[in-house]
RNA sequence: GGAGAGUUGGCAGAGUGGUCGAAUGCGGCGGUCUUGAAAACCGUUGUCCUUAACCGGACCGGGGGUUCGAAUCCCUCACUCUCCGCCA
């Protein structure tokens, strides 16, 4: 959520920078400025009326104790209508802060001023391309059938006990799979991330903390019964630990990193696109997150964006760094880098991470803040990144790596599977 | 799932409906003393809104109510703890 003070105080620049992201509903802007304007009008006529029935009261309260009753009876009368007019203002000053939250979480983050223009993937820029994609003889097979030629995945199993998009992996795909989140967990605490194991159900609160809810609502699985919503990435809840808290700035940057699984119900995309790993309902990832100093934070972005692809490159696989454009980032988000590794036999990029700064979008929401130099509370600034989502690397390592003999494991692996060769 | 108890400042812990934003202790910060440190002593120490600032206002788990006035009374929700039941 934008800082409403920030938004009075830059209006333009606020609109021109909506504007690079295609964001259409500028009046939003001036609305919420009036409506804040209102909001603080009301609060000086409520404090003064407050102040007012204050006062009163205190009288009262010390005519009483001078045993005065009959003059302490007499504001009582005149008292009797402040409750009144009290309500009635809170009444409207409820109205106008809600229509004002309502407008607020409509807008979406401010673009980095190195965002590209853009309405949408094809004008993403590509910062970087990394390794040599691979040239597949023609007989090649794309990983679906890869993991049905040799039993590591069974998708049709999955549908049963739950419909498509939760695959069952079995055997060498499963213990492939415990590898690499050993593996990506062991690389984030060597590079400063402490592991948490954090709730995969959480609260509305914590949906609200990081921006699913209210906009991404559908997105969710929703346990109505307890009124839980699974998570769709662990950023949720690792970032909601540190909801409402005052952190030292000595704390920082605070580095977390967790394995979850994650749940996404991609409600309406089905097709070609979809198949295999591509698209999941349930998939496994470890996500890396930081709280960070605002001076900090796009160094920070920096080095993990770094971090990401020395895991992309210790597992030999061609990718891609791409800027998103205004147009394709997402909403929480101040600059995202995505990186895609190169399916070789679908002769096409797949997402495998995105790397986002949220400057204070979701630090104002969460309140998470710090005392700076100046004795002030500052918001502090939140970043993360997936490192890495499994199954589109799975997918790239079965389709890049196939042979005759059979399905080469990455060398960095290898210690984690105990084997060398899906065969 | 059943019964009971609780939720107050960074922590611990008081609080008869009327100068209670809140005693006290610990912790934190500043100072005196000291070669330095400890101890002792003195002072200070919440967040938010409004404001250029002063003033003012709000906040004692959340929401609502009673009252001229609520941390204190009532209703409601959430959470925590204890006991019983169930259970990986």
């Amino acid at each position: 959520m934008l800082q409403v003070n920030y938004i009075r105080e830059n209006r333009d620049q606020v609109i021109e920078r909506l504007a690079l992201r295609n964001f259409k509903a500028l009046e939003l802007v001036d609305e919420v400025i009036a409506l804040d304007e209102r909001r603080r009008e009301i609060q000086t006529e409520s404090d003064a009326l407050a102040a007012e029935a204050n006062a009163a009261a205190r009288q009262i309260g010390e005519l009483m104790r001078q045993g005065k009753r009959d003059e302490a009876e007499a504001i009582k009368a005149r008292s009797g209508g402040y409750k009144e007019q009290q309500k009635k203002l809170a009444d409207e000053q409820a109205l106008v802060e809600a229509d004002l939250y309502e407008k607020l979480v409509l807008l979406p983050n401010l673009p980095h001023h190195t965002v590209p223009r853009g309405a949408g993937a094809e004008d993403n820029e590509v910062v970087l391309e990394h390794g040599h994609r691979p040239e597949l003889p023609d007989n090649a097979l794309p990983h679906w059938e890869l993991a049905t030629k040799y039993d590591i995945i069974d998708f049709e199993l999955g549908t049963k006990v739950s419909g498509s998009g939760f695959p069952v992996y079995k055997g060498k795909g499963a213990r492939l799979q415990r590898a690499m989140i050993n593996f990506f967990l062991d690389q984030a605490e060597k590079a400063g991330y402490r592991e948490v194991q954090p709730p995969i159900l959480i609260n509305e609160a914590s949906g609200f903390g990081t921006g699913q809810l209210p906009d991404k609502e559908g997105q969710m699985y929703h346990v109505g019964i307890d009124n839980l919503y699974l998570i769709p990435t662990a950023e949720v809840p690792l970032t909601n630990l540190y909801r409402d808290t005052i952190v030292k700035e000595t704390d920082f940057p605070i580095k977390l990193t967790a394995y979850t699984p994650c749940f996404r119900r991609e409600a309406g995309s089905y097709g070609a696109h979809v198949r295999g790993l591509n698209r999941l309902h349930q998939f496994d990832k470890v996500e890396v997150v930081q709280l960070v100093h605002p001076d900090t934070s796009y160094e920070v972005l920096e080095t993990m964006s770094t971090y990401v692809q020395s895991l992309l490159q210790a597992l030999n696989l061609p990718y891609r760094v791409l800027r998103l454009c205004g147009g394709d980032m997402g909403f929480t988000s101040a600059l995202t880098y995505d990186m895609e590794v190169w399916s070789a036999a679908q002769k096409r990029w797949l997402e495998v991470s995105s790397v986002s700064n949220f400057e204070t979008y979701q630090s104002n929401r969460l309140k998470v803040r710090f005392k700076g130099e100046n004795g002030k509370m500052q918001l502090a600034h939140t970043l993360n990144g997936s490192a890495l989502a499994l199954p589109r690397i799975l997918a790239c390592i079965l389709e890049d790596n196939q042979t005759d003999r059979g399905i080469k494991i990455p060398e960095v692996l290898v210690p984690y599977t105990g084997f060398e060769w899906i065969d």
